[in-house]
DNA sequence: ACCTTGACCACAA
DNA sequence: CTTGTGGCCAAGG
């Protein structure tokens, strides 16, 4: 499905995901939940249409996985901007995204 | 109005 | 770890 670009629901999260600071990251669902929505999906589709030109990598599932494939992508911000990743192995079985320590809250 | 499609979520087995 | 179930919501057919 194609999102409207001028939808305020997709300009509000674009405003919330370049507020995310360096070394942190938010769930989809809490991104929808800052702005009083439990749209967790439709999150991920705004990510997915217009998230090109944000910090989309510090936009995480509540998992702790990053946004399906873009894994490698997204571990090379992780890596430059120190968020710290859960202990373990971080290659190709797969890494997840401490949350309990990166996760941030506006 | 109903159905389907998603970078989703929570919980159970 | 994997499935399955039910819930969520915008957009399009």
């Amino acid at each position: 499905m194609r999102l409207n670009p001028a939808s305020p629901f997709v300009e509000a999260v674009l405003e919330i995901v370049e507020a995310i600071p360096p070394g942190r990251v938010m769930t989809y669902g809490d991104v929808a939940a800052t702005l009083g929505s439990r749209a967790a999906r439709v999150v991920g589709q705004t990510m997915a249409q217009f998230g090109a030109d944000a910090p989309w990598w510090r936009v995480i599932r509540a998992g702790g996985h990053p946004p399906i494939g873009h894994e490698a992508r997204a571990l090379v911000h992780y890596r430059a901007e120190k968020t710290p990743l859960k202990p373990g192995a971080e290659p190709e079985t797969g890494y997840r995204v401490d949350l309990s320590r990166a996760r941030w809250r506006p």
